[in-house]
DNA sequence: TCTGGGGTCCTAGGACCC
DNA sequence: TCTGGGGTCCTAGGACCC
């Protein structure tokens, strides 16, 4: 077969509020906000609000007491992880009997990678695959490196394709603000605006050493090359080795027990410890994570003294790492987090597949 | 916007060593 | 000992993403 090397980024619309509705069709046609307990009274935020509760302006990460403010008459369910999870399995599944190589990035997201003279018509095969397995509704981006395709889903959204490359990348992208980039966000936007910097395209012209005295050696070129549509082409299907397995909990009423304080933590270090076990690995080091009221966030750790996966060491580590901390204030969120050791597999070498002029 | 849970990567500063 | 310079490792925090 012969053609070009293409990235297709492919996103479940609003995935998780679509598996909900797919096993409770009597919620089309309402607004449908999953996340936490689904009590809006409690602590908990947006995982996924289906679009029609987006008319509200409810979105992902908003408070649920915020989302019930803005429609009251939405839906409300807790989250379901295994529910979509399985789902999640059958959609990357399906992607890979495809003629493309599928790099799983989320629950809902994949870059494929495919060579064709028809990157559009690929598309829809995908879009018409996953529909026909698993009844979901998909958007694919296309693009000639991953940050591209990704964006470009952005435009293809809902249930369509979109192509971004870098000959309409200056046409669709300079004038956008520059947190619209994958990897710059709200706080980035805010410093880099103090410069002068709001758009992608002053970014695009900005100085590499400035940048650099600003974000750091690493950060700061990276961002510039982000504004040209620089990015990585590399689609692998290599399993993903985790870094890290944690486990955390916010509490409905904040803590300020002490021995209740162990008590959840020696908890979370089993649940991580079952983790540590599935994963086959051992752990090097253990972290735990308190969050003080208001939101006040602070994380000390252990390196253990050798690799373990013994309940036992990780539940006396975190118990350590927990005496590292002066708990004098209410405590809203305890986590025990796990770190293996770090893996040979080279690190993806900022693939500066270079800028357009 | 009274702000989840699970991750990743980068940075800066201190410790330590020669 | 009013005291250099460089390198590496570790840790905590910050930012981002889904």
């Amino acid at each position: 077969m012969s053609g070009t090397a293409w990235v297709l980024h492919v996103d479940l619309d609003e995935f998780i509020a679509a598996v909900e509705m797919a096993r409770r069709p009597e919620l089309r046609g309402r607004p449908v906000v999953v996340g936490g307990a689904g009590d809006p009274t409690q602590r908990g935020v947006v995982a996924t609000a289906n679009y029609r509760a987006r008319e509200f302006g409810i979105q992902s990460g908003m408070p649920l007491r915020t989302a019930a403010k803005r429609c009251p008459d939405a839906v409300f369910l807790p989250s379901d992880p295994p529910a979509y999870e399985a789902v999640s399995a059958r959609v990357m599944a399906t992607l890979r009997t495809l003629p493309v190589i599928v790099e799983v990035l989320g629950w809902d997201e994949a870059f494929l990678g495919a060579t064709t003279g028809d990157p559009e018509g690929l598309a829809a095969d995908v879009r018409r695959a996953v529909t026909a397995e698993t009844g979901l509704s998909c958007s694919v981006g296309i693009g000639d490196n991953k940050l591209r395709a990704k964006l470009a889903t952005g435009f293809a959204k809902p249930a369509g394709i979109y192509r971004l490359t870098r000959d309409n990348w200056v046409a669709v992208m300079a004038d956008k603000p520059t947190d619209a980039l994958w990897g710059i966000g709200r706080r980035t936007a805010a410093k880099l605006a103090d410069l002068g910097i709001t758009t992608v395209a002053d970014l695009a012209r900005a100085d590499p050493a400035a940048l650099a005295e600003r974000f750091g050696p690493a950060m700061g070129p990276y961002y510039r090359l982000l504004a040209l549509g620089a990015g990585d082409t590399e689609v692998v299907s290599t399993p993903y080795v985790p870094r890290s397995r944690s486990r955390e909990v916010t509490f409905q009423r904040n803590l300020t027990d002490r021995a209740e304080i162990d008590a959840q933590v020696v908890a979370l270090a089993r649940r991580v410890t079952e983790d540590v076990v599935a994963e086959g690995r051992p752990a090097v080091r253990v972290a735990v994570k308190v969050r003080f009221a208001p939101f006040v966030t602070e994380t000390h750790g252990v390196t253990l003294d050798g690799p373990s996966s013994d309940a036992g060491v990780i539940e006396r580590a975190a118990l350590a790492a927990l005496d590292r901390f002066e708990i004098n204030r209410p405590v809203r969120l305890l986590g025990v987090r796990a770190e293996f050791p770090p893996t040979e597999s080279a690190q993806p070498a900022e693939a500066a597949e270079a800028a357009d002029p």
